[in-house]
DNA sequence: GCGCTTTCTGTAAGCGCTTTCCGAGTGCTA
DNA sequence: TAGCACTCGGAAAGCGCTTACAGAAAGCGC
């Protein structure tokens, strides 16, 4: 006869003579178990390689030990890092991090919402822009609502807007303006923005910041200077290759992250031009790598470690009347050498 | 009265007024149900935001829909890589991944295996390097032979020796012999190996492979010329400070590991060296990043994202005898310009 | 050594779902 | 209209665990 897979508290109980109750409180220590017994029960279960069922636990009303992720990618060096600081938290609660990448579909993003809750997930955490489209704003919140209303606990980095939910939010607006003001003191008048999809919000709010603080300083941004890309290295290039084809004349590019400007760096080299002596480029996040980049990049400095820490933080924190908490974090202008003053 | 946190399937039930057996049926599509039955039930499981308790259901005998990824570090580029490739087939098969990072902790790596184990997840990758260490081989050998023997999966990737399971093999050694002869073919004689900890597989087949091929040459490698550090960027930048500080005779330095070779190139410039000019720098595993350097990094490429894939695809295919697969997949050395003609 | 309290152990219910086993309903043929 | 083969729906068992609840043992003072 076929063994069955796996050994259960039963027979643990029976190979140490005890009933199931006793086995289950001996291993867990929930009650007093009288040392003999205790001893019997944890080497049977010792000698049967048993290892618990997590869902029989959960079933029966333990506390869920897992909390779920939902990234746009996996691959990104900006989610690599927040998910660093999420899984340094996670596992000092002994918590497992179930992750998802959705690639960008808003779909994806709530069909993987609707695995966590069928997972009964402790918390679940969504890194990253949200849509401007406000009926995919509105299905994810469908979809939230009865997690929540469940005792279930969202957190959200860099995501705002519809979602009542706990936020942690990097001030984008105001990142890209003390950027844009950074860059005027350097002399430059004319700018490219590289751009991600409109219709994430995190662009809008990059885009927007920068903009409106050039106006303030008499420097218009023209739907031509903003040129909408993917939020990738190959969009930044793409992007870059395209203002250079139709013919560049702004003094510095602005690109709304990290590695966009990667992306728009290589894609100046290529047309053999210098950075920051022919033109100067500036990113937003500050991903690790970008210091070590020839010339290093000039960035938006994001604590991105803190981010996940704050937002898996904010999640496992009781919050009693389900008050909507905002957790802002400032990013700092960093001056690297890539960029220069005009000339 | 607090209302139950989540409705249950005999919720659904009652108000589409059939059993909950019907109900389920109607759900899954198992067996055929009446039209108009199965409308009602879907319509009841709408209204009620009904989500599928996993557990429940995985306790009732529904295949699991979690594989486990067990990883060093979720913030190191070569492994964000991996990932990406992971979840691109989980995704394809509807799979929820369960990422762990040890922090090259082997403990914590035999506890998440457990953790797993219990979760009885479809699958559990193990990705990166092994330790070289018998004991903790042998532990997590112990943690995953009875998950095998009850019907789990396993598959590794980069880590061998003691681990009888389905394996993804990166020709480490092969690759470091490659990148060797291309070093020598530049008319470099005089080398320093920047190694990780001794005490990982994949550092002692790199650096073997290296050193043979170069003795195979008639070319020496003495063990002050290896200099062993942490397997990050900063550990390459201390260990390339530690060679430059007691005096670099070598010509070339060749890092096990592109995120050590970029933490080197650091070093370097911060001592007022230029790489190819005075120094050739080259790396391992060519991460995405690499090519956008400034000169770019001559490494050893590995196929990243297909090495996660084909892991995933073998855990997920069927071994009746459970005979170990080693699937093997060569790098190819890439000249970029961080080497140059040796003087 | 008796009765009392206190501590420990076992019995049994139940978490939410799937699935087997039947009985009831349906459609077809003669 | 009776008889038969099917198709569908419901009752109930059971997955492996936790946790009241209640009963047994142990400890205490007298």
């Amino acid at each position: 006869m076929q063994p069955r897979p796996h050994s259960t508290l039963e027979d643990v109980a029976k190979a140490a003579g005890v009933s199931p109750a006793t086995a289950s409180r001996a291993l867990n220590g929930t009650t007093q178990v009288r040392p003999h017994l205790r001893e019997r029960v944890l080497k049977a279960a010792e000698e049967l390689a048993y290892t618990p069922n997590a869902h029989a636990r959960a079933l029966a009303g333990a506390a869920h030990r897992t909390v779920g992720v939902i990234c746009h990618d996996v691959s990104d060096p900006y989610f690599a890092a927040v998910a660093g600081g999420i899984m340094r938290v996670a596992s000092d609660h002994d918590l497992l991090v179930t992750l998802a990448s959705t690639f960008r579909d808003p779909e994806r993003e709530v069909a993987y919402v609707s695995m966590l809750r069928a997972e009964r997930a402790a918390a679940i955490l969504l890194i990253g822009s949200g849509f401007e489209n406000p009926d995919w704003e509105r299905a994810l919140g469908a979809e939230l609502e009865p997690y929540l209303k469940g005792g279930g606990r969202v957190a959200v980095v860099s995501r705002h807007r519809s979602l009542r939910v706990d936020t942690v939010l990097p001030e984008n607006r105001a990142g890209a303006g003390a950027m844009a003001r950074a860059l005027l003191d350097l002399g430059h008048r004319r700018f490219t923005v590289l751009a991600g999809p409109r219709t994430l919000t995190t662009v809008a709010d990059r885009v927007g910041g920068f903009r409106d603080e050039l106006r303030r300083a008499g420097v218009a941004l023209r739907p031509a200077d903003i040129v909408e890309s993917a939020f990738t290295r190959d969009g930044g290039y793409a992007a870059m290759t395209e203002v250079l084809t139709r013919g560049l004349d702004a003094t510095c590019v602005f690109a709304v992250t990290d590695v966009m400007a990667i992306g728009a760096v290589a894609a100046l080299r290529d047309r053999g031009l210098s950075v920051p002596a022919d033109v100067s480029v500036a990113g937003f996040d500050d991903i690790p790598i970008v210091r070590d980049l020839t010339p290093p990049l000039t960035t938006v400095a994001l604590p991105l470690q803190q981010l996940g820490e704050r937002a898996i933080e904010l999640a496992l924190t009781e919050n009693p009347g389900r008050r909507r908490r905002i957790h802002r974090m400032a990013g700092e202008v960093v001056i690297r050498a890539s960029t220069a003053k005009a000339l």
